[in-house]
DNA sequence: CTCTCCAAGGTACGTTGCGTACCCTACAAG
DNA sequence: CTTGTAGGGTACGCAACGTACCTTGGAGAG
């Protein structure tokens, strides 16, 4: 037979079973027992690494998610912030981020695990593009450097994540995306100079 | 003994048992068996009239959300929003508020439980109140009429509620309210001059 | 080369909680 | 008085989580 997998093999084993699972079947549907079943090996091993199921749905989901993408650069600021909520919109509405809102639901009311998400999802890091998005408006002369703060750049993004959870959920229409920028996210750059 | 309870009265009974028990243990500790214990019946009564659990929680939710607070009205802008932020931040991280989030987590990927929710949580008449505050604000004449823009009303109780999702989440440091007034509601509505 | 120890495998179990099935009983209406 | 319907009691099936316990492979020390 194949020799015994262990230690980092055997973790990567499971880490690609409990994702496959959940990319069929969401977080729900992703069982202890399914996932070890279907990396070929037993409870044990999962638990000996992770304390409980919503941990190993929190680690596994990295092996979704990919690389980020590059941060736009349409030229102007208003298209650059567009691409970015349309970007988002994409991501928050595909089978991947039904699987996440799954795993946010699950990691709601549990402070740990909700920044483990955060770490997990780039939520950070998104808001970093925003405010590089940001200078790059105030060195071409669009934007006054005044309106280069952490609360306006993080506020669309914010209006969007908040937008899901207040409708059904599965996607936000166009017109929103374009209205958080037009209302609000350029009024409030602009009201800066 | 007693006359076997029926209908409208059964009813209201397995009500006040599920609200009672929410409020003690919360959504998550809201078992069926508990509930049918607590209201001197059991589960059949109950499944006769809600499908599910979730259903039931919902339903059961009226019982402990009382009716709306008064618009604030101090005589400034700022002072109003400050308000309505404080108050909807300290609804949200009672006890209350707490049932509220563990059925909103519930209910989160099932459209159908979440119009039932909106419905029930009042988050409408909220809209309208801002709305509202910024129609005294024009006729102080402390803001442009301009301002008075649906998607610019509900942004700072948007900000909050996204505010929430992303932090462990009880309570929003008062500080963060401060800025979301000072540093997007107050420069949008003037931006609008 | 062998021994030893730990991680992995196998399996069964205890527990909780949802939702269902049945059958018995009170009570209201005809 | 009869009869149908809603309540009451109870037990069950079932899914999943998390745990216990024992057996076995195999890597590394001596």
């Amino acid at each position: 037979m194949g020799t015994r997998r262990r230690g980092e093999e055997l973790e990567q084993a499971i880490l690609r079973a409990a994702a496959e699972v959940m990319r069929e079947s969401g977080y729900a549907g992703m069982t202890m027992d399914r996932v070890a079943a279907r990396a070929g090996t037993n409870k044990n091993a999962i638990y000996r690494r992770w304390p409980h199921r919503a941990a190993l749905g929190i680690a596994a989901y990295r092996h979704l998610s990919d690389a980020a993408l590059p941060s736009p650069d349409t030229g102007t600021l208003r298209g650059d912030a567009l691409e970015m909520l349309r970007r988002a919109n994409e991501t928050w509405s595909s089978p991947h981020g039904a699987i996440l809102r799954g795993l946010l639901a699950a990691a709601a009311d549990d402070p740990e695990l909700l920044t483990l998400m955060r770490a997990r999802s780039g939520a950070d890091a998104m808001d970093l593009a925003w405010i590089a998005m940001l200078e790059r408006a105030v060195a071409r002369g669009e934007a006054p450097a005044a309106a280069v703060r952490p609360r306006v750049a993080t506020t669309p993004m914010m209006l969007l994540r908040a937008e899901y959870a207040m409708r059904g959920i599965p996607s936000v229409p166009d017109e929103v995306l374009v209205d958080i920028v037009d209302e609000v996210f350029l009024p409030l750059v602009r009201g800066r100079g």
